[in-house]
DNA sequence: GGGATTGTTTAAAC
DNA sequence: CGTTTAAACAATCC
């Protein structure tokens, strides 16, 4: 499921696309855009050049000067540049013909996925949390936020208005290399282990998007290509498994709703 | 056929 | 108020 690593991905593979004008717009699916009316979306969209495409959290942002339109994969999400339809349309929910008869073509199993469109990208901005590869995201920022909060720290890492960017695997993944217990509160860590939790999350993330992301089940990038970081996973997906580190079995159990990954020997309650 | 899968929003419960 | 839980969305896989 798309998360940040893979989300910046995508961006990096539609980075041929600013500098080009939509020409048109065309949907089959009436829910594609969060908050606007399909029948009023074509003169936002129409002939608006696209000046950059960059990310925020799991957002992909397009600045069309006047607007933004601003794409959740949500989970199954596939978004990418083409010179041509796909064979199957079975799945395509919208795509736009670009000024050099190219497409930018959003696919989704689910129907989760979509956009928002934006006047102001402060909409965004206000909405949702701090990006980790922000300057302001510290040692020194997460110390302070988690400890005036007193929420189970996986739940706290998931919900986007904290942290933005990071979802189920990456979270079971950064728990499991801090050696922290996913249902632990956050106001009990220590100094310690917030900097374990601070370094892990800069080091797993800047790692899976070396790898192109991870694909467990359906993430896609740029025609067709997967991501590799699968194979470096330690806890998602382990369940039944040995623990790499200390070879006791990999358990999984629900937090906040989610299946969880933990080694319950190494990841300290 | 039932349950699990997960990102986000919203509502309800605690 | 802060936090947790659950439902809703939708499709597929086992």
């Amino acid at each position: 499921m798309p998360e940040l690593p893979e989300v910046e991905t995508v961006v990096n593979s539609l980075q041929k696309i600013p500098k080009k004008t939509i020409k048109s717009f065309h949907t089959s699916w009436h829910k594609i855009c969060y908050n606007n009316k399909i029948l009023n979306l074509d003169k936002s969209i129409n002939n608006k050049k696209i000046y950059s495409i960059y990310r925020k959290g799991k957002n992909i942002i397009f600045d069309i000067n006047d607007n933004y339109l601003v794409f959740q994969l949500r989970m199954t999400g596939y978004l990418y540049h083409s010179t041509q339809l796909p064979s199957n349309m079975k799945y395509v929910r919208c795509y736009f013909i670009l000024n050099d008869d190219s497409y930018l073509i959003f696919e989704d199993i689910r129907k989760f996925g979509g956009f928002y469109i934006y006047k102001d990208i402060n909409h965004l901005n206000n909405r949702i949390g701090i990006d980790p590869f922000e300057k302001q995201f510290t040692y020194k920022w997460l110390q302070e936020n988690i400890l005036k909060r007193n929420r189970q720290i996986k739940g706290l890492l998931l919900d986007q208005n904290f942290i933005c960017g990071l979802g189920n695997i990456y979270i079971d993944e950064i728990l499991w290399f801090s050696r922290i217990h996913p249902l632990r509160l956050s106001s009990t860590l220590s100094n310690k282990e917030i900097k374990q939790l601070f370094l892990n999350i800069i080091k797993i993330l800047k790692k899976s998007i070396d790898f192109h992301g991870t694909t467990f089940m359906n993430f896609k990038f740029d025609n067709m290509k997967t991501g590799n970081y699968k194979s470096e996973l330690e806890a998602y997906g382990r369940e039944g498994k040995k623990c790499q580190r200390c070879l006791n079995i990999i358990s999984k159990i629900k937090v906040s709703g989610r299946g969880t990954h933990l080694c319950k020997a190494c990841q300290s309650f």
